[in-house]
DNA sequence: TATGAATGAGCTTTCATTCAT
DNA sequence: GATGAATGAAAGCTCATTCAT
C-alpha cells in the first residue's frame, strides 16, 4: 500500500512542478502570450504530459490562480493568528490584503484577469468548481472575522458580515487595481498617493460601521481625519 | 475646399460605421473570439478597409472602449446639467455611474477588460494616448464636481478633489464588478443585495467627508444607518 | 503441464475479451475515431496490456475483421449442413451471405473497409497472413460447394468452381454495399428495391451457368422472369 | 466587367491547380497519410490558401473524387458518341467502365474509398451535395442508355433502366475491386483470370435480360458460353 | 480609397507507442 | 504478465496582417 501512496505523492509533486513552471511563464508572457510549449519546456516535461495533468491552457491558468487564492488565505490566517481585538483584526485583514498585493502582485493580477466573465466559457466545469471552492473558503474566512466583530458588539448589529467584507474588499480592490495599473501616473502627475487614499477610504468605511463601544476603544488611536472639523467642534 | 470637407466627413462616418460593427461583434464574441473578418462582414466592408482605419484588432477594441468613455462622460454631463447643491451633484454622479453600468453594461465590461495591464503592450502608442485623453476628460469632469463641493464648503477643505473622486469611483467599480459577475450568486445564495451594499458604502464614504455644514443641510435626508446608535445618542 | 495449459487458456480468453471490447469500440467510432485508450477502457485493461496482445491498433482491427470471417464461415457451414441438392446449396449459400449482411452488418462493413489496399501497409505481416488464412478458408468452402455442383453435373463442366463463387460473391457484394450505403435513397427516391435486384441478378448468373439437367430439376421452381418471353415461346 | 470575369477564371484555375496537386499527393500517400502541408507544397501555395478553397482535407479529397466522376462520365459520353445499336451501347458502356478502371485506377480506388459511410461524417454538407450531383449525373447517363435498349425492345419491357444499370455496375465493381486488390493472387495462385470472369458474368447478366429480338440480332456474335451445351442440343 | 486573395507562423491538442516498475 | 505515466511527433486549422490591383 506504500507503493500506491508514493505514486500518489509523486503525481501530486509533478502537478506542483507544472504549476510552478506555468506560473513563471504566465507571469512573463500572460495567458494569451504563453504557449503550452513554453510551459512544458519550463517544466522540463513533454507537452503531452501537461495535458495529462490539465485539460487546457486555460484550466492550467485557473489552477495557478487557485494557488493565488491559497496563498491569500494563508496570509489571512497567519494575520488572524496574531490576535487582537475584533477591530484590530479587521484592520490587520485589510493590511494582509495589501501585503498580498505587494508581495504577490502577479497573483493579484491573475485573479483580476480571471474575473472577466469572458474567460469562464473556456474553462472546464471541474476547474471552475474547484475555483469556487477556493473562493468560498476565502470569503468564509473573511466573513468570520467580520462576524466576530459584530457579535462582540464592535460593529453595528444590523450588518451582514459578508456585506461588511464585501464593502471593504471591493473598495480595496478598486484602488489597488488603480495602483497596479498607474501608480506612477497618479502619484507623479496627479499628486495623489493612492496608498494613503486606500487607508483613508478603508477607515471611513470601517468607522462608519463601528459602534460607540468600538469608537471609545479606539478613541485615542482614531485617525482624526478632519482637524478643521475638530476645531469647528471646539468652537 | 468643400470637397475636402466632404471627404473628411465621409471618412469619419465610415470610421463610426466600423466602430458600430466592431462593438456588436466584440459584445457577441469577446476580443479573443472576434475575428477581423467578422467585423469586416458586419461593417459590410473588406478586411483590408478595416486596417485602413485601425492599426490592429486591439486598437479597434480600444477605440470602441473609448466610445464607452464618451458615453459615460455624456451621461455625467447630462446629470450635472440637472443642477442641485454640490452634495446632490455628487450623489447624482454616483447614480449616473450606476446608470452607465445598467444601460451600457457591455461598455462597462470592456473598460474593465482593458484595465488589464497585459493588454497595453498590444496597442499602438497613438491609441493609448487617445485613450488617456478620454480618460483624463472623465476624471477632469469628476474632480470638477468634487472641487465644487469642497470650494463650497460641503466637503472638508483638506481633501484633494481627485482623491475624493477616486475613492467613490473605486468603491463603486469594485462592487459593480461583483454585481456584474455574480449578482445571482450573492443575492440568492448569500442573501446579499449588492445594490444596497453599494449605496450604503457610497454614503459611508461621502458622509465621512462631508462638513458639518453639509450634514446640517442633509440632516433630514440623511440615511440614519444606525437607529440603535441614534437611540443611544438620545438616551 | 496443467498449469501451462491453464495459462494458455487464460491468455486466449483475455485475447477474446480484448476483441470483444475492440469490436464495440470500432463499431461505435470507426477505426480512425477509436483510440487505444477507448479500447483499453472498454476491456477494463490498461493500454499497455492491449499492446501485449496486439502489435498495433490496425492489427487489432484486422483481428476483429478476422472474427467476422469466422462468423461468416460458421453461417456458411451451418447452412450447408441443412443439405439439399447442389443448386439448392448454392442458393442457400447466397442466402447465408445475405443473412451475414443483415445480422452482422458491422462486420460486413469492416470487411469492406479492409479491402482498401491503402490499409495493408499499416498492418503486420503476421496479421495479414492470418487474415489470408481465414480468407482462404472461406473461399475454400465456397468453391467446394461450387465444385460439388459442377461434379454432379448441375453446373456446366467447363466452369472453374472458384470463378463461379467469385461471380456470385462479387455480384452480391456490389449490391449489398449499395444497399448498406443508400437503401433509403434507392428505394424511396429511385423506386428500386435492391434486395429484389440482388435476387434477380443472382438468379440470372446462376441460371446462366446451370446445365439442362439442373434446369429440368428446377423447371417448376424457376423464376420465370419474362412472362412475355414465355408467351413468345408458346406462340 | 472583364475584370470580374478574369478574376473568376483565375480563381477557378487556382482551384484546379490545387486539385491537381491534391490528386498527386493523395495517390502517393492516401487520405490519412497525406497532410495539408504536403498538398500545399505540391501546389506551391501556402497552407492557408488551401483552406481558402476547401474547408477541410476530407472535403478536398471528395472534390478530387468528384473529378473522378467527371472523368468517368466523360469516358461514358465519348463511348456513347460512337453510336451502335442499344445492346452494343451497353457493352460499350461496360467496356468504358473497364477503361476507366484501367486508365484511372487511382480515381477508381478513391471512389471506392469514399463509399465508406464512415467518411461521410467528416465532409461538409455542401461538398456532399456536390458529390451527389455528380453521382446523379453519371447514373442518369447510365440509366438513359439502358432505357434506350428497353424502349427499342432489346431488353425486356418489365425492367427498370436504373435497376439494369445497377446490376451491371455492381457486378463489374465487385470484380474490379477484387482485381485491383489481388490480381496477382487470383491469377497466378488460383489460376483465375478475373478479367475473363468479369466479361463472362456481364454477358450472363445482359443476355438474361435481352429479348428474343436482341438475341437474334446478336445470334452470330453471341458468346457461345457452353459449346458442350450446344452439342447437347444438337444430339 | 477599397479590395480580398494570399500568406505562414503558430496554435492547441491528440494519441499510438514505449518502458520502468 | 500488467500497468499507466510519459513521450513527442505530427497535424489540422486559424487569422491578423499585407499588398498588388
Amino acid at each position: 500500500m506504500g507503493i500506491q501512496e508514493r505514486k500518489e505523492r509523486e503525481k501530486e509533486a509533478r502537478r506542483e512542478e507544472i504549476l510552478d513552471a506555468a506560473y513563471k511563464v504566465f507571469v512573463a508572457k500572460g495567458l494569451a502570450g504563453a504557449t503550452v510549449d513554453d510551459i512544458a519546456a519550463a517544466a522540463e516535461l513533454s507537452k503531452g504530459t501537461i495535458y495529462l495533468y490539465f485539460r487546457s491552457k486555460e484550466d492550467l491558468y485557473l489552477a495557478v490562480t487557485n494557488r493565488g487564492l491559497d496563498i491569500m488565505l494563508g496570509i489571512f490566517e497567519a494575520t488572524a493568528a496574531q490576535g487582537g481585538d475584533p477591530i484590530r483584526q479587521i484592520w490587520n485583514l485589510s493590511d494582509a490584503y495589501n501585503s498580498f498585493y505587494e508581495e504577490h502582485r502577479e497573483y493579484f493580477r491573475m485573479l483580476a484577469f480571471f474575473e472577466n466573465p469572458e474567460m469562464h466559457d473556456t474553462v472546464s466545469e471541474e476547474m471552475l468548481a474547484e475555483c469556487q471552492t477556493h473562493d468560498a473558503k476565502v470569503w468564509g474566512f473573511v466573513s468570520g472575522v467580520m462576524k466576530n466583530a459584530i457579535d462582540a458588539g464592535y460593529l453595528h448589529a444590523g450588518l451582514n458580515p459578508l456585506e461588511v467584507g464585501m464593502m471593504l474588499w471591493s473598495n480595496s480592490t478598486g484602488l489597488l487595481r488603480q495602483l497596479d495599473r498607474n501608480e506612477e501616473y497618479w502619484h507623479a502627475r496627479m499628486g495623489i498617493d493612492l496608498r494613503k487614499t486606500l487607508r483613508m477610504s478603508n477607515s471611513f468605511l470601517l468607522e462608519a460601521m463601528m459602534t460607540d463601544k468600538a469608537m471609545q476603544l479606539y478613541h485615542d488611536q482614531l485617525i482624526h481625519h478632519w482637524p478643521t472639523r475638530s476645531q469647528e467642534k471646539k468652537s
